[in-house]
DNA sequence: ATAAAATTTTAGATGAGTCTAAAACAGTTT
DNA sequence: AAACTGTTTTAGACTCATCTAAAATTTTAT
């Protein structure tokens, strides 16, 4: 088994992979672990030891299949988790991060099976991000970011980027929520702010906001 | 807050103070933690320097009132787990200890409260142990060990001393249920060995048996 | 193409938790 | 009260994950 240290190392170069598919740097690893460079060199060493990425020195890294089905299960973890707290324990969703990334850690086969489940077998989690089933399988929903959305077009929200305490919270008190219809009724060209319809109502948020907010076209 | 390593051992030193209730020894502990008395004298300096124990020098040690709060809510934890886990997640009452060990680190007062509201502020494991509630208090059940019972004598089946998985799987095998009305038909002065009518049959226990099973009389 | 800048790796150190081996201490026996 | 026995503590070492500072390498810019 592997520490809770090496785990969270997969699951940040998993999320990297997205953005750097050729390979992940040490450097962004680094940002996105909070942690030192020179860190990250002596973890990857020793999880490329470990067959869990493939690296060669100042070339960056990459998963391997080994490590993609580790960082692939404590996403599925993390992701149960966090649906478990929202639909059972009354959690919103702005404050299952933080438990889920202690609960993503819990190593029982039949703990996850078995929470999977008692749950329904749940398909996405509270901020619309994929579950894996126990395969490991999971489909990527084809999804755009509202900020990429013409004038005119529209389509259901169905996941945030960022998925900030505080984002959260901005999104509720907006009444923004996950499976509304978005409609772009402008777009500012200074700022690239716009106006939408959902629900019956019209609001004008940031290119920031509309930056994160996942929209699956109708 | 406090390590895994710190939590284990807070948990070791509240379960050997009811053998021990003047203190408890290098040596005892080091049995129970399955480790060494050197790496014991290490741990409680830090535990002593943190104000979770008292110790002297060579004089062995106690929980101090903060570690013995934190001692049962570590305690409280674990038991509230495992009655999710039964309770919820079809896990029987010899598979749970495992897992149970580490979600009892999990730290979030929230998650605490909420499962406790879900599971309905169960008051006993699934071994029969009482669970403390959000303040830390428990009561502890009037019980006497089967071995202790005279012949004619009958109680309720209410806990276990001994929750490993053979001898629950052994309880199991001989349908010995908790809850179950046990009464004492013979007794063999030899061996100490019992023999027990429970849900109308009869049957015989050795002592190593009955000396692991705890009885309220009734 | 070479110098400058940025990135990455190495070297050496630290703290947590553990170990073995040796020293210090406590309790008991003679 | 001195010696023996068993317990406890100390000393020094190891692994894991981290750090800082310096060296090595790659990339960029002139």
């Amino acid at each position: 088994m592997y520490t809770f240290s090496e785990e969270n190392y997969l699951k940040a170069i998993f999320h990297l992979e997205r953005s750097y598919p050729s390979g992940v740097s040490t450097n962004a690893l680094a940002e996105e672990m909070v942690t030192k460079a020179s860190s990250v060199t002596d973890m990857i060493k020793k999880l490329s030891e470990k067959k869990l990425v493939n690296y060669k020195k100042y070339q960056g890294f990459k998963l391997s299949k080994l490590g993609m089905e580790t960082a692939v299960s404590i996403i599925r973890k993390h992701r149960l988790w966090e649906v478990f707290l929202v639909d059972k324990l009354n959690f919103s969703w702005d404050e299952v991060h933080e438990v889920a990334e202690q609960l993503e850690h819990i190593k029982s086969e039949k703990l996850t099976g078995e929470l999977d489940r008692f749950l329904g077998f749940p398909t996405r989690d509270p901020h619309g991000d994929p579950i894996p089933d126990a395969q490991g399988n999971f489909k990527v929903l084809n999804k755009v970011l509202l900020s990429d959305l013409k004038k005119g077009e529209s389509g259901i929200f169905v996941g945030v980027k960022d998925s900030s305490t505080t984002f959260l919270q901005f999104l509720d008190k907006r009444n923004i929520t996950l499976g509304s219809e978005i409609k772009i009724i402008d777009k500012e060209l200074f700022d690239q702010s716009v106006l939408i319809q959902m629900n019956g109502e019209e609001l004008r948020v940031s290119n920031l906001i509309s930056g994160n907010i996942y929209i699956k076209i109708i």
